[in-house]
RNA sequence: UGGCCCAUGGUGUAAUUGGCAACACAGCUGGUUUUGGUCCAGUCGUUCUAGGUUCGAGUCCUAGUGGGCCAACCA
């Protein structure tokens, strides 16, 4: 597969290179190290998509690794939840792990460093440590504390570990260098104490590693080649590299950290602060409000998983800043719902239309399930007297590039019948209420006939009122204004929020959704895509619009 | 103000590693269409600046400019 001759990104060279020069294939093997702390969101999937991807590429093992080493924001809820999106992205991990598996081997790791004098315990305040550190232009100074004995350290980190001290008491350090110019040189913590049940461990620990001595000894363990990880965590990779050196076998794989671009959306936020503030504020409703870019809120708006890798993989991975518009995750939705999403009809805006020659109770017409899809059949529509159209499907008058419906004009209902316009009829205010037409009953869709075959300009799509289901849609817009929210030095993200990204109407869909599913996508045809939404039930039904569908007429309508 | 990273059409990403700057989206034209959808065809438009190396530079070197990251007992 890696013959492939499609372009590669920076992270394939550089495998393609350890191929080459070290590794051999089957030694591949990558990771996606998620904190159970939160909801993973858009962001992440790429990252998802990038590491299990490459998985895929390569034929080699992907874990699913948790990074819980700080009990404090932890939660089993979220190792359940991130579980759930992996899974619906569609990727299978080759096994599951938990930095809180390798707790002993780096407790004895951490011994290890004390008994060869590369870390020491210090028993100062964070404040002092923290003004000890000094700053990227000035060098750090030692603590008081750096030069204890082996033995006392040993000794201090024992009692560390049974619980002897209190938290903020003592912490162990590794013993770098104070000048260092990376910060993260300096002396950097290893171990706190917190006395905090863990989720996994329970209160076996009252020490916990710190992320860059869990990190890069856990891919070691792991024994994972490439430990690819966002562009801010660039500065640890000398961290990263040094924690390696002191237990690394050179019999071992030696794992590799490269760092990409995070990809930027437009118009959102992914920062789990900002996300639980919309959800705490109440400007959504949860987690998985369909305006969320969590991968929960996505599903739940209709997102497929097969639209969000497609996404992932047409963005690419790089290391420059970026920000992506969202219309391009909208065009891979539109672009696989299109293909596999039913065609239905459901009028959102309703405007009654009276066909006035029409003498027939009812009769069921048929209609095409997917023109992308002829194994998807047909299915039968119930055509009355009585309609509903869209309002903005009906104008008085109108000049040519109007190709709906307007006084004396024709047009196509949908797998219907060819009606002409007669009249129409207004309330007090001037708003039209009714739409007066005929048809001509040889014009019917499929019968082949003359009449059948007639061109018309437009064509419509319609409910009969009789036989209609009510039902709540639910219409979403993009959650802020701004295309990049939180990146405005003088304003809060949350003065950009769209006070209309929820719309919520009701709607008159044809009958055959009847027993529609939960999580079921369908297309509004002329209108959009649309699924089913949780609040459902049997009595009313609930549809979240995914995405409208592209709309040439809005522009054409916009110009003039 | 120290160290490090980055810079290619409107957006995102490529460029066989120094050899004709391409792909997707967006835009615009036209065609097909019982969805102003889809599909098809065409079109628009790009290497931050200044030097240097070279037969040849998006790619290498130097300087500049612009953007980003780094001082949590977070990850």
């Amino acid at each position: 597969m890696s013959e492939e001759r499609s372009s590669l990104n920076f992270l394939e060279h550089i495998i393609e290179e350890d191929l080459k020069t070290g590794y051999t294939k089957d030694q591949l093997r990558f990771r996606f190290p998620p904190e159970p702390n939160g909801y993973l969101h858009i962001g992440h999937a790429s990252s998802i998509c990038l590491n299990f991807g490459l998985g895929l590429k390569y034929g080699a093992p992907v874990n699913l690794r948790f990074d819980d080493t700080n009990p404090a924001k932890e939660e089993q809820e979220y190792v359940d939840a991130i579980k759930r999106d992996v899974e619906w992205l569609g990727f299978t991990w080759d096994t599951e792990r938990y930095a809180s598996d390798y707790f002993q081997q780096l407790y004895d790791w951490a011994v290890l460093l004390i008994q060869e004098g590369k870390a020491y315990v210090d028993s100062q305040s964070s404040e002092d440590m923290a003004a000890q550190k000094g700053s990227p232009t000035e060098a750090g100074v030692p603590s008081p504390f750096r030069d204890r004995s082996v033995e006392e350290n040993l000794a201090l980190f024992q009692g560390m570990k049974e619980g002897k001290f209190a938290e903020g008491t003592h912490v162990l350090r590794a013993k770098i260098d104070m000048s260092a110019p990376n910060m993260l040189m300096r002396d950097p913590i290893m171990y706190r104490i917190l006395h905090k049940a863990h989720h996994r461990t329970n209160t076996d620990w009252c020490i916990y590693p710190m992320y860059d001595w869990a990190h890069g000894e856990s891919d070691y363990v792991e024994q994972v080649t490439h430990s690819l990880c966002t562009l801010e965590f660039l500065p640890h990779r000398e961290l990263y590299d040094w924690f390696l050196d002191q237990i690394h076998d050179t019999k071992k794989i030696r794992p590799k950290q490269r760092e990409f671009a995070r990809r930027n959306l437009s118009h959102t936020v992914v920062s789990k602060r900002k996300l639980l503030q919309l959800v705490e504020s109440a400007v959504v409703t949860g987690w998985d409000d369909p305006r969320m870019p969590t991968i929960s809120g996505l599903r739940r708006r209709g997102y497929t998983p097969e639209s969000i890798r497609n996404f992932a993989e047409t963005i690419g991975i790089a290391k420059r800043e970026n920000l992506i518009d969202v219309s391009l995750l909208e065009f891979h939705v539109r672009d696989h719902l299109n293909k596999i999403a039913p065609r239905v009809m459901g009028v959102l805006d309703p405007l009654k239309l009276v066909i006035t020659n029409y003498a027939e109770e009812e009769e069921w017409l048929e209609a095409e399930n997917n023109p992308e899809d002829a194994a998807a059949g047909s299915r039968k529509v119930p055509f009355s007297k009585e309609l509903y159209i869209e309002k903005a499907d009906f104008r008085e008058e109108a000049n040519r590039k109007f190709f709906r419906l307007k006084l004396g004009g024709e047009v196509r209902l949908k797998n219907g019948y060819i009606i002409k316009a007669e009249s129409c009829t207004k309330d007090t205010e001037g708003n039209i209420t009714e739409v007066q037409c005929t048809y001509d009953p040889k014009s019917k869709s499929g019968s082949g006939t003359d009449e059948s075959l007639r061109k018309v300009k437009g064509t419509l799509h319609w409910v009969s009122i009789k036989h209609a289901l009510e039902a709540e849609i639910r219409l979403y817009d993009r959650l802020f204004t701004d295309e990049s929210p939180d990146t405005h030095k003088d304003k809060d993200f949350m003065d950009f929020v769209n006070p209309d990204s929820l719309k919520v109407i009701t709607g008159y869909v044809e009958p055959s959704l009847k027993n529609a599913k939960v999580q079921d996508r369908v297309q509004f045809q002329r209108l959009g895509y649309f699924c089913v939404d949780p609040d459902s039930t049997s009595e009313k039904l609930v549809f979240n619009r995914t995405v409208g569908l592209r709309d040439t007429w809005a522009k054409i309508s916009e110009k003039s």
